[in-house]
DNA sequence: ATGAAAGCGCTAACAG
DNA sequence: CTGTTAGCGCTTTCAT
């Protein structure tokens, strides 16, 4: 009984080309010169037959998969989903598939997902870690398996990172509104302690205080989430705990707009009674009213240097090859983020 | 001279636990009763040192990757970004992965994305095209590779669908707005002929026929873009070429948030002066000020169907097997959209 | 300029 | 209850 629903392999090009396999692998990789007539007949046997090269197999002999893993909290965040667009395309374009995996914040999932892209053998692996799971990420270092951690700093864990200059965002954002003469400043905080909120927090404080005004705890709040509702929520509380305040810097933007309603719904004017500043830059922050002002988070850049380092890694590694790893010392690379001046913060009355 | 730089195999595990590696792959896998001692020892040693299986092997053998290809116009679009995780979510849970390639509406890439998909060896294949290439599409259908095709429809093209109602969507809209006592309702179109934007154009003429209201082609604009800016521009001709308009409704949510600011910058009030109404729900929408109403799609709803569909084709696959394709009918499954009554429209003065 | 054949890591059929 | 071994589709020496 045969074999049915077979998928057509290199051997039925090369028996319907009659030719050998070894003719038919060089011919669709160029690897070696074949004949005019040949190739035309592969190609056209290829074509006839609607032949696709498994490339998986390849990846069996030498090892390269040509596809990375992308490991995130979420796809849908904005300013994720454009580091993944971006990353998908400067990848695509070199050669290479990204699967992606989404964690929810999860780190039972976050730890599957590591898994995952170790037994489908991924070329590297990019994340943008929820938890500190080191003792994973060092073993995948180990492995030889390049990774670069994104906008996330792991205290006591040399790894190839890019990230945000988000100390220095934030710094500007309290800076600008203290120049426009604002003294109480509330600060929407995020609810979870990841790197980028301290260091978004340490940046605020510091900037209080390089201005010789004193960091007010009832100042500062935690939002319960990052989405619209929480901001709302957040500002509205924040305003009744700290009545003197004249303006409010959320760490996020979609937060900042829940804070431009939820004070706005209490009888304010924005930015006349309260000024309000975002963070991230996202696309429709100039879709607002008042347009919001905010930090620009250069998002494509952060992909772009991603992916250069990456394919450094990648490179290295397979020149390497052989000899005892000279292992290149890790990198930290900061991108910086600028302030983009619109209208929800003003001087205040 | 040795090879170095291997990583991990089945070899090595059996060796080092002193078993098979049937026996190995038996615990891995869950495959066939072995002893608790030997169970014992294989969980070990696979832990010792550091054994992730390959995966990408197996599918030589089973033919099932377990990774599935999702094309895309791109990502970085809302609607489509929690599309994607929501399947992403779905498959990861199932024990699958995805690929993504994003398209940018160009045919080119949508082209070599479907091959990479058929190269990669996908167990399915989600799309929602940008170009008609009904001959890649049909060709992936002949090789026995489940295809579904979310939110587009391609006449004469037997296919698996999963997709939104968008002349109903579009059809409420504009009812609800004559309803309100509008008679002159403007309409900012796509500018790119895909049948969702046929659909949603349809909606509004059939609607405003229903209501014994003449359309007027001067009410229609397109605009150039699917962003903010296009929607500023687009609205401001419209209400120039077309002055006793009272109602706006554009075809995607940011296009009417350009429309609401465009208007507004015009000196009217939103929406005493002209009501706008957008389409899509995305989650900033009711961000706005005033909140706008718009259409929502249930995205959520869509992407689970579209996984349904799919896990049900592979296991049919599955079944199958040899047997001569019973060939189970394509289905066309379509999700009903729904109005957001909010601020951004009232009855005109 | 081309072909033969040895694996790559693993699963599953067959043996014991 | 466990081990042996033939492939899966392809790349890459080694021959010719």
């Amino acid at each position: 009984m045969e074999k049915r629903n077979r998928s057509v392999t290199i051997i039925d090009v090369a028996k319907k080309a009659d030719v050998s396999i070894a003719t038919v692998s060089h011919v669709i990789n160029q690897t070696r010169y074949v004949g005019d007539e040949l190739t035309q007949r592969v190609n056209q046997t290829i074509k006839e037959l609607g032949y696709y090269p498994n490339r998986l197999v390849g990846s069996l002999r030498n090892k390269k998969t040509h596809t990375i893993g992308l490991i995130l909290p979420s796809i849908s965040n904005e300013t994720f989903a454009i580091f993944t667009e971006t990353v998908e395309k400067i990848l695509f374009s070199s050669g290479y598939n990204l699967i992606i995996c989404s964690t929810s914040q999860d780190s039972i999932l976050e730890e599957a997902s590591f898994n995952t892209m170790l037994t489908k053998k991924m070329d590297a692996i990019i994340a943008i870690p929820t938890s500190s799971n080191v003792e994973k990420m060092r073993e995948i270092q180990s492995m030889g398996i390049p990774l670069v951690i994104v906008d996330r700093v792991i205290d006591g864990f040399d790894v190839d990172t890019v990230r945000v200059d988000n100390f220095k965002g934030s710094y500007d954002v309290v800076k600008y509104l203290i120049s426009l003469g604002h003294r109480s400043i509330g600060y929407i905080d995020r609810n979870v302690e990841l790197s980028h909120s301290l260091e978004q927090r340490r940046g605020y404080i510091k900037a209080l205080e390089d201005n010789g005004v004193t960091p007010k705890p009832e100042n500062i709040i935690r939002a319960d989430g990052s989405d619209y509702k929480s901001g709302i929520r957040a500002a509205q509380t924040l305003v009744r705990q700290a009545q003197d305040i004249t303006a409010i810097y959320a760490y996020y933007d979609i937060v900042a707009f829940g804070a431009m309603r939820g004070i706005y719904d209490l009888g304010y004017k924005i930015p006349e009674d309260i000024s309000i500043i975002g963070y991230d830059g996202m696309p429709f922050t100039e879709a607002s009213y008042p347009r919001l002002t905010t930090v620009s988070v250069p998002v494509d850049q952060l992909a772009s240097e991603t992916c250069k380092l990456l394919m450094k890694r990648i490179e290295e590694k397979h020149l390497k090859g052989n000899q005892d790893k000279p292992e290149s010392k890790t990198e930290d690379i900061i991108i910086q983020p600028s302030l983009i001046v619109r209208d929800s913060a003003v001087r205040p009355k």
